[in-house]
DNA sequence: TGCGTTCGTTAGAAGTTCTAACTCCCCGGC
DNA sequence: GCCGGGGAGTTAGAACTTCTAACGAACGCA
């Protein structure tokens, strides 16, 4: 291998500090939102003084993408797991995703959030993300396993002449469709769900989550 | 009435000046995000000098208050609009949003989007926000006018349960949840594609959104 | 014309990120 | 076993931020 990382001991030292810092991060993200993320305080609360985080991390930036890399990790391992003990099933798959959100809201929003303006995300993160979407559209496409005779809805059509962005996945453009639905919708109420917009209605969002998924396990309006 | 507002030249020069500030505002946040807000800068750029501003704003919370105000206001005008053009046209008023939120990305972010750990909307802005709900969910209710034989989901069960937060409204249980289906399908698209996630994949989102339409004017899943 | 309100200013406190320079200690080679 | 290099942590400081306090000056109303 050409990095193992925990070679001498003084690299041991700096992965475990590195460790530790973002594991304050998060519970600074947890309590006040990924905005107001501060190297000072987190030094403070290490018991460092100020720049001492800085042999550590180049930067706040560069502290938020290693969170980012984290969570998209995260979310693939949680999905992954799921995958393998159901099967593939995609309504496993959501709730899996549901109860990975609840955990840690602002671990959802730093990657499904609002972006920030400036940030771009580095390529492996990226990478990472297309496993979770794979995965995702790996349920779709086990779900309905030949409907190469429907027509498919006209979106299906649309996705048919423009799937470069799945590359050699074998879905049929009506699996590509119903992953795409599958991910808006169930973001849409979770994220509103997250935000708070629900508080105050008095219905039960996990009701209005299942119905959701009823609906994709049916076939596509 | 009590406080008409222009009534003084001081009053008028202040309302003017408390504009152009927020005009600035919008700017910067359209470019750098809300979080990357900065009285300085705003007064930097309008030739004042830091603390000046502080005479119009009692601080950054103050002024990210009104621009909240602005913003449902625009979207609750903008919907209204296309409510009393197109007769209470769902898909009519889910275009008016798209577009809203496609003219200024930031703008529909700064409502929907990740929220402010500390920040809790004061009272009037949610009024607003009921206001933007109640158009929505009169279309729903006007689409479907007696549906009242067919038993409906069982989460429109529930729903009829929990009808506390729509008030006095008229709206069937069905009506309840296509707004709530609405309103989270139209978001999970729109928000989606607003945060990029789309960007790369090479298919328009605008078909995906016109294919949740469709599917939503349809009887409900 | 004069007085008071309000405006905009500068000064300054407390916070942030981040750079620069300095000390000190630990680890590895000899 | 020692001794030098490099990494760790420190303080100092620049350039920001929000926001308070105190000051002069200008404007408007009576």
């Amino acid at each position: 291998m050409a990095k193992t990382g925990a070679d001498t001991p003084r690299e041991r030292y700096r992965a475990q500090l590195r460790e530790e810092v973002k594991q304050h991060a998060w519970q600074q993200i947890a309590t006040a939102g990924a905005s107001a993320l501060s190297l000072n305080a987190i030094a403070k609360q290490m018991g460092l003084s100020g720049p001492a985080l800085y042999r550590y991390f180049a930067g706040r930036d560069e502290l938020i993408t290693e969170l980012v890399r984290d969570a998209y990790r995260s979310l693939a391992d949680t999905l992954a797991a799921a995958a393998d003990d159901d099967g593939a099933d995609l309504a496993g798959l959501a709730r899996a995703l549901r109860g990975w959100a609840l955990a840690d809201p602002q671990r959802y929003f730093l990657l499904y959030g609002t972006p920030v303006p400036g940030y771009h995300a580095p390529e492996d993160t990226t990478a990472i993300a297309d496993e979770i979407m794979r995965t995702l559209l790996d349920a779709c496409a086990a779900l309905a396993p030949a409907p190469a005779d429907t027509p498919g809805t006209p979106f299906a059509d649309h996705l048919a002449a423009h799937r470069d962005w799945v590359g050699d996945h074998p879905a049929t453009p009506a699996a590509l469709h119903r992953f795409l639905v599958l991910w808006t919708r169930l973001h849409g109420v979770l994220s509103l769900e997250l935000a708070g917009h629900f508080t105050g209605m008095g219905f039960r969002p996990e009701l209005l989550f299942e119905a959701e998924l009823d609906g994709l396990t049916a076939p596509l309006a």
